[in-house]
RNA sequence: GCCCACAUAGCUCAGGCGGUAGAGCACUCCCUUGGUAAGGGAGAGGUCACUGGUUCGAGUCCAGUUGUGGGCACCA
């Protein structure tokens, strides 16, 4: 019997697939007997995903019907939906989505069963060539021999595919065509572009609204926006990637900078600040200027070049060269606010997300081979201790590996591999491993946070490279008076402070901590009376050093109340006749409520102990 | 860099077929002195991104450039 059956009509109605001992299999797959069988239905996570896979089939057969001429390639499952390649040289128009998604509801409608068949490998590439579906049969022909391949039909839409699927398309509907974009074919810019169309799909109407109204309210809280809104920095055509840093914007990044100078240097960090421009020569020795000398900045003054550095590496090591260093001064940690330029492709630019004039919390421990692990192991647990501070909990930490072009022999490559893996296994970190990812000079570890719309930003760093240090002639003295090259770890907790500030900026929705906070409280006066009680309460508090407005406008409390809220102000202090005869102020938080009124004292000790506060504060 | 889209006042946006620009908010001034999310009135504010073309005439049509947005590629 196949799964579906004899289960009842009203799960066999709500079957998609079934599980049989561990594997997805068709409804319609036919079991011997019913052990390990369980049934997966649109609320299970596996349901989910099929009725996703299976959206971007129906995709492919709408857009087929619509454009006879497109050809299909590929259509993964992602994040919330799917996407599906075409090849289709004119091109959609984005008005193209509306006729596609009307035609995928026609097919709904429909309720086409939808059937599994098997083909040998060679006869479905001669199938799909025949069919004029180029790009599907080169997909099978990178597929190995033997298997037999099975593919997935629809009326007159038959695609090569693993499945499982749902039975029929009328399990479908709940979805949404999102955005239209251009994807190089097998992901490689030498290669043509396809037309790539991004949908959404869930189980339910109801998932589908919540989705996009979740993505919605998302998008008001882009960095973009609020950094206008709440008048922290700007972009302009005259400087493209470059930030112009407004005065509420710059005090959360100087509050950020302060932070993290304070935290290195109780880690045993020394910090150290070197040239912004720095002949060629250096660049050319180090390897940046072969590998990225297309995204490098260079100037050229009385026939020299220069370039304005693109990262730091190479200008600390000019400090570590200078003079003799014995193996006890290792391990030497040298940290820089490296202000770092790097002409990145203008497609790339993105907010402050990826920006080409930032400044890196960058750093250096120059170390022996055996102290290399223990550094390691140190700094994941300072980093994870920083980002607590920030609120971060969900941290995306990938260990990336031996690129195809690299410098270094491979058992220096094992060894390096090896160190990292282990450091953040002693720390019961958990990671995903991204093969030949790592960089030229070493493989790294990265951790990255998400925006509000879920899109991934790499921000710290952890980089060993056994190479750097001997091309630039670094050295120590070990305890037998020989010379020896120390180990490089490059590493950055923040990364960028513009990126990180970014997604810090989108995870509070803009309401900053109040450490963070531009403006920590706001002191109104009811009416003109209270102008002189008004300033002499924000001047005290600016005294004990809080960062303290004063908003005496002829305006009615309400309205001024209201103008605060929206600029994200944590304290509204309120003073009318009677704050002033009692001696009190009125205090609102941002998040609306009244704290009642409080002397000043009280006030500001309250005020004090937020400001110390660290982790997760959102309100 | 590549594909697609977009660019009008400080901000958010209107401006069918081509006839030299409009709203709300913000801003300035006046009235209002009002107790916790918008009191009222008046005023000022635009080389319609830039360059070129078509046209008697271009914010509107065409081309290019720059920038931005969404993806892709890149990311030391």
């Amino acid at each position: 019997m196949d799964v579906a059956a004899d289960i009842g009509p009203g799960l066999a109605k709500a079957t998609l697939a079934g599980e049989v001992d561990g594997r997805l299999v068709d409804a319609s797959f036919e079991i011997a007997d019913d052990s390990g069988l369980r049934i997966i239905t649109s609320r299970d996570e596996a349901g989910l995903e099929i009725i996703r896979h299976s959206t971007a089939h129906l995709l492919a057969q709408a857009v087929q019907r619509v454009f006879p001429d497109a050809q299909v390639t590929i259509g993964p499952v992602i994040e919330n939906g799917f996407y599906y390649d075409f090849a289709y040289p004119p091109g959609f128009k984005p008005e193209d989505l509306d006729r596609i998604a009307s035609e995928m509801r026609r097919l709904v409608k429909d309720a086409l069963p939808v059937a599994r068949t098997v083909m040998k490998r060679g006869e479905a590439i001669q199938f799909f060539r025949q069919k004029g579906e180029e790009y599907k049969a080169q997909i099978i022909e990178s597929i190995p021999e033997g298997d037999e391949l099975s593919l997935y039909q629809q009326a007159e839409f038959i695609d090569l595919c693993r499945g499982p699927h749902v039975p029929n398309t009328s399990h479908l509907g709940q979805f949404k065509l999102t955005k239209l974009a251009g994807a190089y074919w097998r992901g490689d810019s030498n290669n043509e572009m396809l037309q790539r169309i991004y949908g959404t799909a869930w189980a339910s109407k109801k998932e589908l609204k919540a989705y996009l109204f979740r993505m919605e309210e998302a998008e008001k809280r882009d960095h973009r926006r609020i950094g206008r809104q709440l008048d922290l920095f700007h972009f302009q055509e005259e400087a493209p990637g470059m930030v112009f840093w407004h005065d509420h914007g710059w005090i959360i990044y100087t509050q950020v900078k302060n932070y993290i100078r304070n935290r290195l240097r109780r880690a045993g960090y020394q910090e150290v600040n070197t040239p912004e421009i720095v002949d060629i020569s250096l660049w050319q020795k180090s390897g940046h200027a072969e590998k990225f000398i297309d995204n490098m900045f260079i100037t050229e003054a009385e026939n020299r070049t220069y370039a304005i550095k693109p990262m730091n590496c190479p200008c600390h090591l000019q400090i570590f060269n200078q003079g003799l260093h014995s193996y006890r001064d290792l391990p030497m940690r040298m940290s820089e606010f490296g202000s770092c330029h790097r002409n990145e492709a203008s497609g790339a630019l993105h907010g402050l997300m990826r920006v080409r004039a930032f400044t890196q919390d960058d750093a250096h421990i120059f170390c022996t081979p055996e102290q290399v692990q223990g550094e390691a192991t140190s700094f994941l647990s300072l980093l994870y201790s920083v980002y607590r501070d920030f609120g971060f909990e969900e941290v995306m930490v990938e260990l990336s590996t031996r690129p195809e072009e690299r410098i270094g022999d491979d058992s220096q490559w094992d060894q390096a591999e090896q160190a990292l893996a282990a450091a953040l296994n002693e720390s019961g970190i958990e990671y995903r491993e991204n093969p030949g990812d790592g960089a030229f000079y070493g493989p790294k570890i990265d951790f990255s946070l998400k925006d509000t719309i879920g899109r991934v930003w790499q921000c710290g760093t952890l980089q060993l490279d056994f190479f750097m240090p001997g091309r630039l002639g670094a050295e120590y003295v070990t305890e037998d008076s020989s010379r020896q090259t120390p180990a490089m770890l490059h590493r950055a907790i923040l990364g960028s402070l513009e990126r990180f500030i970014g997604i810090l900026i989108e995870n509070y929705a803009g309401k900053m901590p109040v450490w963070l906070a531009p403006v920590q409280a706001v002191v109104l006066n009811i009416t003109d009376r209270q102008d002189e009680r008004c300033k002499e309460i924000a001047e005290s508090l600016e005294n004990k050093g809080f960062r303290v407005d004063l908003d005496l406008r002829n305006e009615k409390i309400g309205f001024k109340i209201r103008h605060h809220t929206l600029s994200r102000v944590p304290y509204l202090l309120v003073v009318g006749d009677r704050e002033v005869e009692e001696g009190t102020v009125a205090v609102r938080s941002r998040g609306g409520e009244n704290l009642g009124s409080m002397d000043l004292e009280s006030f500001a000790a309250h005020l004090k102990s937020d400001v110390t506060r660290r982790g997760r504060t959102f309100d």
